[in-house]
Order: C-alpha cells, then sequence, then structure tokens
RNA sequence: GGGCGGUUAGCUCAGCUGGUAGAGCGUCUGCUUUACACGCAGAAGGUCGGAGGUUCGAGACCUUCACCGCCCACCA
C-alpha cells in the first residue's frame, strides 16, 4: 500500500543507490553497442566546492538531456570531472595550516605543502560528488577524471610542448595583472574592476630652470617614484610650450623629460600626464613609444622597494628621509607620507574627490599592480582563429544564439594569455632552464638555455646534448648558491646544473582540454573515438570566455575537431538582489538546504521550470514548495489507481481501446509527450516542464482520474478492465516523461507500481505515441468538460449547493446523444440530480449556453429572477461586444483584402458563434420575461 | 565610452516565426466530494515602462526616451 505522503528524505538515496548497483549510468552497455552516442562533459566543479545554486542549475539541465537521450535508447556518456582550481585551493589549504598555527606552505616547502594539498583533496574531494548524487546526477562516475591525475597530466604536458614547439607558447617580460597578495600574475579574465571612491592630487613638478611648474594629476600619488616622463598632448595650446624641457620630480629630484605624445588628453585631468612605464599598462607603451628607462619601485607584496633599487637610485637625489621613511613600506603608506611631504612643500595645487575603477584580484580581492615580470603565454589570437570559422560556419551552435555575439566579440579583440602563475597546486610548467653567468645574488640564464621538455628525462638528454656534459637537476632556488663560486672561477664546468620553472599553469589551461583530456587523450581510446566531439555543454554565461572559448582553441588544435556541436548557455541564479552568487561574496543559497526540505526533485523541476532561455534566475522557495506538492499530486494519482485495482497489462495497446475516455487520455498523453519532447530537443526547459506539470495536474489528475470514478466503482466487465488498464498505462507515461526533470519520485512510482517490470525507470523507453491522436474523442470529452465547468461555475456564483435537474432545453438528437452517454459523469461532477430533454424550460430554471446549446438547472424556487436576467443581459453584452469588434474587423476593406483567408475565415466564424450565442441568450431571455 | 539583457496580474516569472494576455504563489468565496487540505470547486486582479512609427492588426517588429541589471574597456 502506498503511502499519502511521498518522502523524499527515506526514498532518494535508496533510489540513487539502486541505480548505482544496476549501473544504470554507465556509458557503452552492451546492449547499447550499436547506439548513437550522446556525451557531455561536466563542467568540473572545484575539488575544494561544495554544491551551490549555480551547480544545481547547471547539473539539473545536464542531468535532464542525459536521462532524457539515455531513454530515447542512446549510448549516454556524462562524462564528470574535478578541477584541482589551483590558486583557490592553495589559498584555501594555506588558510587552514594558519588557522590550525601550523607551519605555512612557505615554512614546509614546496614538496611538503603539495603533499598536504593532495591530503586534503583525499579527505574533502568527494563531498561535492556525494552532494551531485543527492542532485540525482547521472553521472558515469566509474569515469570520473581530476585535472590533476596522472592522464590528465600528461595532456596537459604534451599540450604545452606542442605549442611551445610550434611557437604559440612563448616567454615574455611585460606588464602583467599582479596580485600583490598572492604574489602570482593573473589572466586579464582574473581581473575584477571595481568602482570605488578615491581622490585625484594635482601635483606641481618644477620645472627645470625656471620658476614655474607643471601639474599633473594623479590618483596614485605613491607612483611618482617611479615617474620617467611627463607626457604633454603635441597640440594642447595651453602646454605645449614646455614639451622638451625638463622637469624635476619632486623629492625623488630625478630630471625627467616632457615629452609630446597624443596620449595626454588636454580634456583630462590637468592636461599634462605623469609617465610610469613600470607601473602602469598605458605608460608602459608611451614608455616604449619614447625610448624611456623603467623604474620599478615595488617588490612582489607591493612593497616600495628603494634602497638597492639601482633603476631608482640612478639619476636620483632623494629628499634625506626619503629612503629611511619609505623603503618596504606598503603602497598605502607610501601615499600618505609622500602626500603629506608634497603638502608641506606647497607642491599640491588642489585635491578633489573622484570616482574611478580599481582592478581586483577576483580571488584575493586585493588591488592589483601592473608588474613587470617573465611570464608565460599562449598565443591566443592565433588559436582564436578556427574557433571563430567554426561557429561561424555553425559547426558549433550557441544556444540562445545572442551568446554567439559575445563570443566572437571576445574573440575578436583577445590578447594573449598569461598561463604561468607563481603558486606551487597545479600543473609545474615542463621548462627547464640552465645558467649561463652570475647575477648579484643568483646564476641567470638566457634564452637559449631554455628547455622545455614533457618528462624530466628528456630535459636532461636535451641539456645534456646542448652542453655537451652531463647535467645536474637542482631542487630548489637555495641549490644554487653552491654553483656561484664554481661559475665565478671562470673555469670550464664538468657538470652543468639545470633548474625546473617553478612555477605552475592556470587551472583553466587543464580545463581547457576537458573534452578531450577526460576521454583519454592523449591515448586514442575508445571513448575518445567515440565520444568526441561531444554532444552538448551546458555552462553559464560566466564562463564563455573563461572556458567555452579556450575549449574551442584548444579542441580544434589538437583535435582538429570542435569539441561540442551545441553550447546551451543557461542563467545565472541569483541572489534576492540580483547579484551573482559567489563564495567570496557569501552570499550563496544552500540547495542542500534546499533538497532536505522539499527534496531534490522539487528543487530539480523549479529550476527547469524556471530556466527560460536568457533570463536570470531568482529562486524563491515558495515555487519550490508548489513543485514539491506537484511530486505528492502524482505519488497519490499512483496512489488512486492502486487503490482501485488498476493494474498493468501487459498486452494493453493504447492503439485499441474502444472507451472514449480511454482513447481521450491516449490522445492527450501522445499530445503531451510530443509537447515535452519536442521542447526538451529545443532546450526549451521551462516549455517542456509546463507541459507535463498541466498534463499530469489539470488533464489526468482533474479530469481523467475524476471522470474514470464511476467506471471504476460501477460493475466489472470489458469497459472497467480497459480503463483500469489505460489509467496504469497512462500513468506509466506519465512516469517516463516526467524522470528527467524528476527522476526519483517516478523511478519510486515506477518500482512501487510494478510488479514485473524488466528494467528501471531510468533505462526504460521514452514514449513514442505518434498516430494515437483521436479528434472525435477529444471534442466529446471537450464538451463533457464544458458543460459540468460552466455548471460549476453558474453555481458557484449563485451560491447553491444542492443537487439539481439538468435540462436539455430544444437541443438536436447529436447534443442529446452525448447528454445521455454521459449523464452518470455529469450527474456526479456538477452534481446533477437527473438529466432530461425538454422543448421548453419550467418555471425558474437558470438558463446557460454551453458550445452553442441551452442548458437548463431546475432551480424552482431558488431563482432570484432580477438577479438571472441582470446575469442574462450582462452575457448579452458581453456577446454584442464581440460581435461589434468582429464586425469592425470584417468592416474594414483593408482587412479582408490583406489579411490571410484563413485569419479572415476565423473572423467570420468567430461572427458565426457569435451570432447563435446571442440568439439562444436572447430566447433565454425572452423565456424569463415570459415567466415574470 | 562600447556591447547585451530586462521593464507583462500583489509577488516570482512564461508568452515561439505579429491575429482580442498565461502559470505558480498570494488574495477572496465555497467545500470532511472515500487519491491528495502539500487537496477540491469557483472568482477577482493587467490601458503588457513612456512616446512615436510600421501594419488591416503590435506585449511581440522599428525609432526614441526613462529606469534597473550584466559584460567589456578605462587606476590623469
Amino acid at each position: 500500500m502506498i503511502e499519502s505522503r511521498y518522502q523524499p528524505s527515506e526514498v532518494e538515496p535508496r533510489i540513487y543507490v539502486a541505480w548505482e548497483d544496476a549501473g544504470a549510468f554507465r556509458a557503452e552497455r552492451p546492449e547499447r553497442a550499436k547506439a548513437e552516442p550522446y556525451c557531455i562533459v561536466i563542467p568540473p566543479p572545484n575539488v575544494t566546492g561544495s554544491l551551490h545554486m549555480g551547480h544545481a542549475l547547471n547539473n539539473t539541465l545536464q542531468d535532464i538531456l542525459c536521462r532524457f537521450e539515455r531513454m530515447r535508447g542512446r549510448d549516454v556518456l556524462w562524462q564528470p570531472g574535478m578541477d584541482h582550481a589551483g590558486i583557490a585551493t592553495q589559498a584555501v589549504v594555506e588558510r587552514q595550516l594558519m588557522e590550525r598555527q601550523q607551519p605555512s606552505s612557505r615554512e614546509m616547502g614546496r614538496e611538503a605543502f603539495i603533499k598536504r594539498v593532495w591530503e586534503w583533496k583525499a579527505e574533502s574531494g568527494g563531498t561535492i560528488i556525494s552532494q551531485l548524487k543527492r542532485l540525482g546526477a547521472s553521472c558515469d562516475w566509474s569515469r570520473e577524471r581530476f585535472t590533476m591525475d596522472e592522464g590528465l597530466s600528461r595532456a596537459v604536458l604534451k599540450v604545452f610542448v606542442a605549442l611551445y614547439r610550434e611557437g604559440l607558447i612563448y616567454k615574455d617580460k611585460r606588464l602583467v595583472n599582479w596580485d600583490p597578495k598572492l604574489k602570482t600574475a593573473i589572466s586579464d579574465l582574473e581581473v575584477q574592476q571595481v568602482e570605488s571612491k578615491g581622490q585625484l592630487w594635482h601635483i606641481k613638478y618644477p620645472i627645470e630652470g625656471s620658476g614655474e611648474f607643471i601639474v599633473v594629476a594623479t590618483t596614485r600619488p605613491e607612483t611618482m617614484l617611479g615617474d620617467v616622463a611627463v607626457a604633454v598632448h603635441p597640440e594642447n595650446e595651453r602646454l605645449k610650450h614646455l614639451i622638451g624641457k625638463n622637469a624635476i620630480l619632486p623629492l625623488v629630484g630625478r630630471r625627467i623629460p616632457i615629452i609630446a605624445d597624443d596620449y595626454a588628453d588636454p580634456e583630462k585631468g590637468s592636461g599634462a600626464v605623469k609617465i610610469t612605464p613600470a607601473h602602469d599598462f598605458n605608460d608602459f607603451e608611451v614608455g616604449r613609444r619614447h625610448g624611456l628607462p623603467l623604474v620599478n619601485i615595488f617588490d612582489a607584496a607591493a612593497h616600495l622597494t628603494l634602497k638597492n633599487n639601482d633603476a631608482f637610485l640612478k639619476d636620483a637625489h632623494p629628499e634625506a628621509n626619503l629612503l629611511e621613511s619609505l623603503d618596504g613600506k606598503s603602497r598605502e603608506a607610501a601615499r600618505k607620507w609622500i602626500v603629506e611631504q608634497l603638502q608641506s612643500q606647497g607642491l599640491i595645487e588642489k585635491t578633489e574627490p573622484t570616482t574611478h575603477v580599481v582592478p581586483h584580484g577576483d580571488r584575493s580581492g586585493a588591488v592589483l599592480e601592473p608588474y613587470l615580470t617573465d611570464q608565460w603565454y599562449v598565443d591566443a589570437k592565433t588559436l582564436a582563429q578556427p574557433a571563430m570559422t567554426a561557429v561561424r560556419e555553425g559547426k558549433t551552435v550557441f544556444v540562445p544564439p545572442q551568446w554567439e555575439a559575445t563570443f566572437f566579440n571576445w574573440m575578436e579583440n583577445i590578447q594573449p594569455w598569461c598561463i604561468s602563475r607563481q603558486i606551487w597546486w597545479g600543473h609545474q610548467i615542463p621548462a627547464w632552464y640552465g645558467f649561463t653567468r652570475v647575477g648579484t645574488t643568483t646564476l641567470t640564464t638566457s634564452d637559449d638555455e631554455l628547455i622545455v621538455a614533457e618528462t624530466e628525462n628528456e630535459a636532461v638528454d636535451l641539456a645534456e646534448a646542448y652542453y655537451k656534459t652531463p647535467v645536474v637537476v637542482l631542487k630548489s632556488s637555495s641549490d644554487v648558491i653552491p654553483w656561484i663560486e664554481k661559475f665565478q672561477s671562470g673555469k670550464p664546468l664538468d657538470v652543468h646544473p639545470i633548474i625546473r620553472d617553478p612555477d605552475v599553469l592556470d587551472t583553466w589551461f587543464s580545463s581547457a582540454l576537458g573534452p578531450f583530456s577526460t576521454l583519454g587523450w592523449p591515448d586514442q581510446t575508445p571513448e575518445l573515438k567515440r565520444f568526441y566531439p561531444t554532444s552538448t555543454l551546458v555552462t553559464g554565461f560566466d564562463i564563455i570566455f573563461f572556458w567555452v572559448a579556450r575549449m574551442m582553441m584548444m579542441g580544434l588544435h589538437f583535435m582538429k575537431e570542435v569539441p561540442f556541436h551545441d553550447v546551451y548557455i543557461h542563467a545565472l541564479v541569483r541572489d534576492e538582489r540580483g547579484q551573482k552568487m559567489s563564495k567570496s561574496k557569501g552570499n550563496v543559497i544552500d540547495p542542500l538546504a534546499v533538497i532536505d526540505e522539499y527534496g531534490a526533485d522539487a528543487l530539480r523541476f523549479t529550476l527547469a521550470a524556471m530556466a527560460a532561455q536568457g533570463r536570470d534566475i531568482k529562486l524563491s522557495s515558495q515555487r519550490v514548495e508548489g513543485y514539491r506538492n506537484f511530486a505528492t499530486k502524482l505519488w497519490n494519482a499512483a496512489r488512486f489507481t492502486e487503490i482501485n485495482g488498476c493494474a498493468r497489462d501487459s498486452a494493453f495497446d493504447p492503439r485499441k481501446v474502444q472507451e472514449t475516455l480511454n482513447r481521450w487520455i491516449a490522445h492527450e498523453t501522445a499530445s503531451t509527450a510530443d509537447q515535452v519532447t519536442t521542447a526538451i530537443r529545443a532546450y526549451k526547459f521551462n516549455d517542456a516542464a509546463g507541459a507535463i506539470y498541466r498534463f499530469v495536474w489539470n488533464v489526468y489528475c482533474d479530469w481523467y482520474l475524476e471522470l474514470i470514478k464511476p467506471v471504476l466503482t460501477g460493475p466489472d466487465g470489458a469497459a472497467k478492465s480497459e480503463t483500469r488498464a489505460a489509467a496504469v498505462w497512462a500513468l506509466d507515461q506519465i512516469l517516463k516523461l516526467l524522470h528527467p526533470f524528476m527522476p526519483f519520485v517516478t523511478e519510486e512510482l515506477w518500482r512501487v507500481t510494478g510488479a514485473g517490470r524488466e528494467t528501471l525507470l531510468a533505462l526504460s523507453d521514452w514514449p513514442s505515441l505518434e498516430g494515437l491522436g483521436d479528434a472525435q474523442a477529444e471534442a466529446e470529452i471537450g464538451w463533457v468538460i464544458d458543460l459540468i465547468t460552466s455548471i460549476r461555475s453558474v453555481r458557484a456564483e449563485i451560491n447553491v449547493n444542492v443537487a439539481l435537474p439538468l435540462a436539455m432545453i430544444k437541443v438536436g438528437d447529436h447534443v442529446w446523444g452525448r447528454a445521455q452517454r454521459w449523464s452518470e459523469f455529469i450527474k456526479r461532477m456538477a452534481k446533477i440530480s437527473s438529466v432530461n430533454r425538454i422543448p421548453i424550460p419550467k418555471p425558474g430554471t437558470l438558463q446557460l449556453i454551453v458550445r452553442g446549446e441551452i442548458v437548463g438547472l431546475e432551480l424552482a424556487g431558488l431563482v432570484d429572477l432580477a438577479a438571472e436576467r441582470a446575469r442574462l443581459t450582462k452575457e448579452l453584452a458581453k456577446c454584442d461586444a464581440d460581435i461589434a469588434r468582429v464586425d469592425a474587423k470584417l468592416g474594414n476593406p483593408n482587412f479582408v483584402a490583406r489579411a490571410p483567408e484563413e485569419v479572415v475565415e476565423e473572423e467570420k466564424e468567430k461572427r458565426e458563434e457569435a451570432l447563435t450565442r446571442k440568439a439562444k441568450i436572447a430566447e433565454a431571455l425572452q423565456r424569463l420575461e415570459g415567466a415574470e
């Protein structure tokens, strides 16, 4: 016996185990060897992560597609994976060390630290997997991959070396976005522009040999220590006379030229702009154009470094206390000190508040510095070309299509991708350096001694061939020290040291390979052959640049084919203020709490029902509650069939049903199956969810189950047994159609109602119900429904509850036949005592029009004649309005001439209907007058 | 500054290639109708942000304005 309430918390874990035990999610099941493959590679969640609402939406949609295609008989591989998330994970572990007052990463050293991260991964890396399982994700977990596992790491190294050898990866010294908190370079995409309030200081720089000043404006006075010029626009009438002169940099005493450059916008700031090439991207370009020196004043933590700074000290005559006061200080402290000094010297012309955007690191939140370092870059521009071509040619399609524009916009302006990170957790760059000479404190390298190889052994071989001596691989930078002396001695070395680049790759570098690396590449595995290119990528628009574009580039370069045919871009689930949810903001809504309260099915259905293309989702718990109720409704419908002895009949054929009600439900079921199938195939998850919802609740439960009650409680016979079988058949179709959206409750019902089932619902066949359309049954039952609805409506309006006789007034044989056939049903559902055919209604009959026929509710003394006349008059007026509207259209010669014929016909039919209806109402009204 | 999206019932949102506005929740009225009160039956509620235009006809198309949001660029 089925319980009256569905209990998700009891059922869901059990059902998931049943799926796993049956291997239901395994790809390449033997019986599907000849089936068409379908593959989705999961956007790999961070290994440190836990499920947030974005994951819930993303994976619900993927799961709907996978379950749908699996039921349609395809060989489905939903390839799961996890991302090592370099910076994020390293930060988590470092914070943990700090909280536990254990040795810091620096103190324990690289090797020990990485070991520690692996331990953390082993400990908590499974969290997100178990959470995805709670959501119902039907991934093939037997194939789970991790970006740092052996195979994927091999893919990373191979790709790096190949691109390097093709000249598509290179090392370059230029300004990068530097995170002084994490002390690493980051890519342009990891920069968050944050609008913030600041000050704009106008500073007077004395002009050499005159009492004049040139005024520059800056929001960052501390960078003046690195100024090497002042730029003025060549056509700046007010200032161009100063071009060619020199200014003396206050506090520093450096003599800097006043140069002409278009970059100096006369409208901005003071019209003259200080040039600090080592600390500003624009100034860097100006500096290069004018051959200016680079004066870097910061260390990796963005603390001022002045004392041993050759570039700074050259040509400088710093004021007495400057070095002592500033060396080692933070940017903020330096700013304060410098402003005070300038103020006391009267060199600040004015200060004004300003709003400007300041770049922040998206991970650390720190204010970034443009910083001059050696980094590795990918030539993204070259790789982008085939990716753009593939999208233009429709080999990869964005859904909804407007995201194509976003994709192109970025790809057309793509910049070199900085892939090196100065952290430890990640794929260490497979590059080794040999040494040529001695710098101040370390050995230094030159470009021709850079060795890139997939393995250390290969690197050693290459180095030995180059040096023609044996080679020793140093393990850490401190190992360099003993070699300094050997180099200084000037004697030829009989053994050469090499050392591996300490940097690791951007996490997205390994993610970019996902579609082929998770399938086994570089090995030519059967999976790779079968499932690449994958079918669909499902992801949020926030990672189109980070991930989608880069997968396109890498996939096309290494596999010569697009990584996926369709890219479905879904909305972001936002918080109540419309803010993007993110861990760092701490505004995440926990989907697991929602699952605990309402069940995974309710959450999934809510997300699917709200996943209209091109719009963000703001989740409301009321909505989830509504869909939890929906699951209960379905549950009780199944319970109803069970109670009424509706058993599965394997011989049941929906094409051969006799009873009109059963023909009708077959018709409706087929129509729903068609709608759901079409909608899912078009990625219109909300339409699909809406179609099945309406069918279950408003058709199957509200009408079909109610209408068959008289049959089920009636005498045994062919009609009853057919109806029992049909009710269960329709329920089975519902379970199937709903399964991709609500896998748990449907699978459980499938089990509970399923004596003699051969497979799990997850592996059953998707309904294929062509040819079940039945216009005649539809018309007949439609009439019954209309009649019952009309009676109920008017009954509620006049607030009469007792059973009443129903009079079919002056109806034709056809309608009378229907009335007789359905009288039992009408009596039951509309609370009617008897159904009679009469020519003239008795006095006190309330008359209503149903599909052009007058039916009467015999109220005897209960009817209020005045109220009834008012009601009919109102209906008549409404009818007149309808006729007037249609007449206006049909009376317009333009309409008749220009509108399509079928539209005109439709209007004419409407007119006919309205006229008939009007006549009937008039008739009823007239009769009423007579009665009075 | 460049681009994109939004503005529809009290709330959250649907509305496909133009043909007299829909759902869920909420509200109101009435229901122990033997599957379900996480329910049943009914009802109220919208000049579809403003203004122009195209069209026989516009919530849907065009122009423009207003407000909200997002992405990209920009430390003068």
